[in-house]
DNA sequence: CGCGGCTTTGATGTTCATCAAGTAAAGTGG
DNA sequence: CCACTTTACTTGATGAACATCAAAGCCGCG
């Protein structure tokens, strides 16, 4: 009976097992897996058929989708804005691609035993509805934010969203190339490059490969609010 | 009791009251509440509170979001891709507005009505969580759509759009403007003119003022895709 | 070590926004 | 109903933003 529920200590678990009492975690824990992706795994791929619902427990992952031979990159997302959940209940196959950008874990329950807890306990089916509701709408409120600025307030836009959102600091290794940032804000990865090498020629932030210093923020994040 | 549901024969309680039960209908459409729009009317407020579950009967509304002056289109939609439900339980304040743009009625049922339904009954929930991932899924396709291709694509791709996803025929009255084209694209209104023009000297497109009518849809489909 | 992918910079051309100016259409008050 | 105002539509000219092409250095990896 030792490890009976590992999820019953998991930190992720009051992300929506808050209703959930011990009898339904069992059932849910038993069929439960974990799995392992070093950076650069693919975790989900566009097209396969959707078997378990999926959540990030640790690590880094950027959701995209392929567009003849070019990705677009959706969303960056960490452990609380799992992913897999946009297309889980509407559809059987996955609508995009899923790839660790960092090492990660992710938490496997069978689709179905999620379904049947849904409809068995009504309290978890609203905290999932609101879970869900949320991430969809942060998928689609940094669309717009993206949308509406140029290149350099693009760049400064991911550049503060690294910082702030994802590493909480003003130094950071960039989790992806300068080509995903492209794919990510969609400009070209030359644009991408020559607008950092601006930052830098203008002491706003220090590049030494993926590492990124922000040492003008105030700078920065006026030109991503007015560019 | 002559009306005491007029849900029961309503063409769309098969969207998601495909499992609630009379006793419930009855107990949600006591406090439901009809209301109908003209074309131009604001339906929903960015920032007001939520208090009311909305959905679509008939019309058409353009779901945007205000950022300084200009408005951001996010979709245009139609019954069945209700509106109001991607904030509706994540939130207490709406993050978008609705404007209908052509003549609408809504059916308001209480927020806390559907909530209590969602938690007494399993198959409602589930219901609604397909229902929205499907929604949330939709908007965030158009928008990866549209922004990878260039102004000629994204002109071909709003004709098709409403073509074939709005109104089911090749001749129809434009329900919205060339400025709110532009908002929706995220181009600009001359723009936007400009090549609507340059279809019509191309004979892809028939223009009369807000009517249109595509002549060669094997042409306009192929802009669309390489565009 | 050499190959391929990522990064960087420069030169060039295309796409698109901006500015300007005029016409048409639609609403408004007398 | 008409003058008036406003808003939508349209076209052209110009310049800015951005993509594309080219070339070279860098780095990791088999």
């Amino acid at each position: 009976m030792a490890n009976y529920c590992e999820c019953e200590g998991c930190e992720l678990r009051s992300l929506f097992f808050n209703n959930v009492n011990k009898t339904e975690l069992l059932s849910l824990c038993t069929l439960k897996v974990e799995r392992s992706f070093e950076r650069g795994d693919l975790i989900v791929e566009e097209g396969a058929p959707i078997e378990e619902f999926i959540y990030l427990k640790s690590g880094l992952v950027k959701l995209y989708k392929l567009s003849g031979d070019e990705e677009q990159i959706i969303t960056i997302a960490k452990p609380l804005d799992f992913v897999s959940l946009l297309s889980v209940f509407a559809n059987n196959h996955y609508k995009y691609s899923v790839r660790a950008i960092e090492d990660s874990v992710i938490c496997c329950l069978n689709i179905q035993n999620v379904k049947d807890l849904v409809k068995s306990n009504g309290n978890f089916a609203l905290d999932l509805l609101e879970k869900m509701n949320r991430v969809a709408d942060n998928i689609i409120l940094e669309s717009l934010e993206i949308r509406r600025k140029h290149l350099r307030g693009r760049i400064a836009h991911v550049l503060l969203y690294f910082a702030e959102y994802i590493y909480n600091s003003n130094e950071f290794d960039l989790p992806i190339s300068r080509k995903e940032i492209a794919e990510y804000i969609g400009m070209t990865t030359e644009n991408v490059i020559r607008t950092m090498s601006e930052f830098r020629k203008d002491k706003v932030i220090k590049i030494n490969g993926k590492t990124i210093e922000i040492i003008n923020k105030p700078l920065l994040e006026k030109i991503s609010a007015l560019g």
